[in-house]
DNA sequence: GCGCGTCTCAAACGTATGTTTCAAACAGAC
DNA sequence: GTCTGTTTGAAACATACGTTTGAGACGCGC
């Protein structure tokens, strides 16, 4: 086998572990023993497991940017004149992630779930990796929210733009247990893209909400 | 000195670095250089690493829970029979975690950061530490939330919850990183409280969403 | 069949971790 | 001062980690 299967092997394996436990938390031994190949490969194929870290982020997120890109040309095809709405945005995005091909069921959680870690775990490496390869299509977003929520001062859009990344990313990196919880609780069964679709309103009004007076903070009286 | 202070050292540095790094990504020796303290002082006082994170969260949940349990009192006794508002359950929450007598200028967004970790790391022990602990206050504010969202299905609450507690968690999990990017960026200066601020409407106006029908997902026109 | 680049394998390397040990220093009671 | 329980100190322990090594196996062009 000339393209040997290890590669993918371990960037499979790779995956679903970070995605369960971190990455600190997740030993090569771990990843080339569930994948069934020899410790010395990962070294041997990526280098390093920092860059076993980024390969695994690179293989699922350039689909998605090209997809998105696509989504976001689309858009602004159909909005010729008035920019797309937030709500048209914020779709086009959830819609791009449901829709990437997936490589099993467990797919979508697992590309949340890395998301969310890469943005809550504090890997320098993958903040840099990620801010030089993937700037574009976030930035392009970034500039789609501040066409379509003109009303808002540059202050307020910064705010609520983190409590929206804040509220997705710490939902879906945890989406597995917050499912589970859900379902010991109530019996109730709900997948990714119902998170989704729930999320997408909760960001869409919290971004538009009347802005209160600023603190009331002391002695206030709630009347 | 009878009763040392070597605890205290230990527990500052450990706060401190845990915040700033994580869990698994600060050891032992750090923190007892840090604190300025033997390595095997930390094993002696607190019995292993896992204790003394644990143990870390008790020195400022503990008194937390105190205050917010009378802010919770004091609040109910303000509105007899009537439940409390959205609003004025958020506040009291709020201004519980602000109101809290800070060990220094850092408290605040220390205190936050740890939250955030505790809830996305996926430390067993801590989880099952923090449900047995403080299951009362947070259950107590489970129910307010409740009274206040009578509309709400059980199911829409409890994500809206999640996402409530994201962008929360994450927000003042970075809130010393994010204010110093708006700095640079506009030129404005933020306090913590002034985030706090912001963020109440955002969550209000988030948890009190109108609800899309479920997914328009796929060939959704957005029209 | 031979040689060469690609890949796998078991073993080892060096380092860092959490934890333990045990002697020394210390404080307070008598 | 002496004893006793508590706390500190330097060193070692066992283990786990990421990484490297060098020998061997494989596929393929010639």
């Amino acid at each position: 086998m000339a393209q040997s299967d290890t590669v993918d092997r371990i960037l499979d394996a790779a995956e679903e572990l970070f995605a369960e436990r971190g990455f600190s938390e997740t030993s090569l031994r771990m990843i080339t023993s569930k994948a069934k190949v020899n410790l010395a490969a990962v070294n041997y194929h990526f280098g390093s497991k920092n860059a076993l870290i980024q390969a695994v982020f690179a293989r699922f997120l350039t689909p998605f940017a090209e997809t998105l890109d696509e989504a976001f040309d689309e858009l602004e095809g159909r909005c010729q004149d008035t920019p797309p709405s937030l709500d048209q945005t914020l779709w086009a995005l959830t819609e791009s992630a449901v829709r990437m091909p997936q490589r099993n069921e467990k797919g979508i959680s697992i590309f949340m779930r890395l998301l969310g870690l890469a943005y809550t775990q504090s890997q320098g490496h993958l903040r840099k990796f990620l801010e030089a390869e993937y700037s574009d299509p976030f930035g392009r977003f970034m500039k789609l929210l501040k066409d379509a929520t003109p009303d808002l001062s540059a202050v307020d859009r910064y705010w609520r733009i983190q409590f929206m990344l804040g509220a997705t990313a710490f939902t879906m990196s945890s989406s597995d247990a917050l499912r589970e919880i859900l379902e010991n609780k109530l019996g109730v069964e709900t997948s990714v893209e119902e998170i989704a679709a729930r999320l997408v309103p909760f960001l869409s009004a919290g971004l538009q909400a009347e802005n209160i007076v600023l603190p009331p903070m002391r002695d206030a009286t709630f009347a």
